[in-house]
Parts: structure tokens; C-alpha cells; sequence
DNA sequence: ATAACTTGACACGGGTAGTGTCAAGTTATA
DNA sequence: TATAACTTGACACTACCCGTGTCAAGTTAT
């Protein structure tokens, strides 16, 4: 089995990183909700926006690398109208995924690229298969297959993400 | 889109790399073939094993990056008594499917780990739903699906391949 | 008005990956 | 058998990647 090398920061006595579980809804540390969504009435969504320094501590990570990750195509926040970078629960659950690829399997970015498009392709597969196999007996197979594909891959993903 | 950056080396006026397509059968640069795969009588199999320095040479790969990509277990050659590695036609292209995923996507070898074992997976999951799929209206629909996925993907691999 | 923040650009440093070199051992050929 | 050619494993070097630090200029909020 390939190895993956010490982590890239030396960090001394570092606390470690929490378990790479994606979550699914805003945790308590995404307080200081800047800018709230337009609501839209018939969808009563709670989800909020975040600017980078918040979204950097949620995270935990570098605004320069949230930033940097912008430039390189990984990831698609919106704007204010003064330019201010504006990240959306699913920015920050896109990202999650991107530092788990990072951190825990040591990939690059060109492997993450990779992989955020694999995992939009393998979503859409699911739908389509799950689909035509409706009334068949391989109607609960497909779900299952993507499941256990996603585990053995060390992907952790909720259905629906990215 | 994440642009993956300038290549590894400036040659100055190298010759671009072949196509990237991984061979089926192996060419006609596989000659000084060293040693030959003991026969079994039933199974007339034509193909040989090559040296490191053959092997090398059809890859246009160095030997020192064959001989690194075996300690961190990406490929796992035969041995002669005396040591010698030995690489088989099934050696060599997953090698040709490593050299892709470095020089034409960029991955790191963790990357090029996390891929080979999607590829291994992705087999076995379209084996199993095909033989479920057998005598229903989803028979053709998963060898469509994988293929359609690999191509996405920029993975060239004929079936059974890894 | 002023403090705090964001943006974009640039640079620095640790780590990765391919390649070069070398002594010691093995294989092939004369 | 003698010798040339090759392989092995170890080590080192270098280009490049990627996260992070810094800074001036502009924006937002108090």
C-alpha cells in the first residue's frame, strides 16, 4: 500500500484534526452569519451566506488557500455587490470534502479536481440507474453498489453532496 | 477548470509524448524479450516477461521510477530467483494507465493509488450488476454507463483492464 | 471618521517526485 | 572461467507544488 508521507505542516503539538465527516447543516461555530439569502417565500430556507473569514474558521483553513482554490476553478462562491466573496452551505460542504482529499488522503489538486468531478458523475449515474431499475429487482442494488463504492473509496459522502 | 501546470521538465524541444492510449498487446518495441513465461500446455499464452530495462524502455519511463512506484506498492512485479524483477504484459499496462494519470492529469501517487483502486472497483461493480442485469430491460445500460464514465473521466482503459 | 475587514499580488519554505550516481551482486557471453 | 553488461538498493540533487505570510489599496461597519 502506498504510504502517505507526514502531513505537510509539522505542527508540534497540534490538536488533531476532527473526524472527517462532512456535515450536513451549520454547527454553532457558524455564528456571526453575515448576509442572510434572499428568501424566497414558497422555500422556507434557513441556510445563510458566509464571508471568507468565517467560512475559514468554520473550516478551519487558510482564507489565502479558500481563495486560491477559487482561482484554480475548485470551488465557485458568489459576490456582493462590493466583490466580497460569499460562501454558501454548499461551498462550505464542497469544502469539507476538498480538505478530507487534501489532508486525510493526500491528494493534489489536480486529484481533487479529479475527484469533485467523479463524484458529480457517479451522483448522476446513481439517478439514472436507480431510475430505469424501478419495479425491478434491482431496484435497492444500484444504491447499495454506490454505497459500498463510496466507502471503499474513503469518500464521506451524504447522498446529494457536491 | 483547474489548469493543470506546466510539465514536469522543459526538455527544451522533447517529442511530445505518444497518445494516450494504452496498448492491448504489446508492440514491436517489446523485443529482447529475456525470459519467457513457463508455458502451461493448456493455455497457449504468447506473452513474455521483460527486465526492468525492457520494461523501461517501452514505457519510455525510467527505471528508478519503476523501481520507486514498486516499494510504495503501486505495482507488484514477478521476481527470478535471482531477484530480478520481471514485468508481465498485465505489469506493463497498468504502468501505461500510472504514466497517464502523472503526465497527462497531474495526479500525485496518491492520486494515482485512489484511481487504480476505483478502476479495480468499478470493474467488479460492473460485473455484478450486469450478471443482475441479465434479462432485463437494464441489460446493455451498465456497460453504457461505466463506459460513459471512464470516458468523462479521461480514462482510457479497454475492459478487464488493472 | 476610523477600525476592521477583504482583495489581489507576491514571496517564502517544506515536501513530493523524477532523475543521476555508485558500490555490490548477478547474469550472459566469449 | 573471465569479463562485460546488467540489476539492485541506497542516497542525493533539483524542479515544482502548495500552504502560508505579508502588504498596499479598497470596502464595510461601527
Amino acid at each position: 500500500m502506498y504510504q502517505r508521507p507526514h502531513p505537510k505542516v509539522s505542527d508540534g503539538a497540534a490538536a488533531p484534526r476532527p473526524a472527517p465527516v462532512i456535515p450536513l447543516m451549520p454547527g454553532p461555530l457558524a455564528s456571526k452569519r453575515v448576509q442572510m439569502e434572499p428568501q424566497v417565500e414558497t422555500e422556507p430556507v434557513v441556510q445563510g451566506v458566509y464571508v471568507i473569514s468565517v467560512a475559514a474558521r468554520i473550516l478551519e483553513m487558510h482564507p489565502q488557500t479558500l481563495r486560491k482554490y477559487e482561482r484554480l476553478g475548485l470551488i465557485n462562491p458568489g459576490r456582493s455587490v462590493g466583490m466580497l466573496r460569499l460562501y454558501s452551505w454548499e461551498d462550505i460542504r464542497k469544502l469539507y470534502l476538498i480538505r478530507h482529499l487534501v489532508e486525510n488522503l493526500g491528494f493534489n489538486l489536480a486529484g481533487v479536481e479529479f475527484t469533485l468531478t467523479l463524484v458529480n458523475q457517479l451522483m448522476q449515474m446513481q439517478e439514472r440507474m436507480s431510475g430505469a431499475a424501478k419495479g425491478t429487482p434491482l431496484e435497492g442494488q444500484v444504491e447499495q453498489e454506490m454505497t459500498h463504492l463510496l466507502h471503499t473509496l474513503n469518500l464521506p459522502l451524504d447522498s446529494g453532496s457536491i
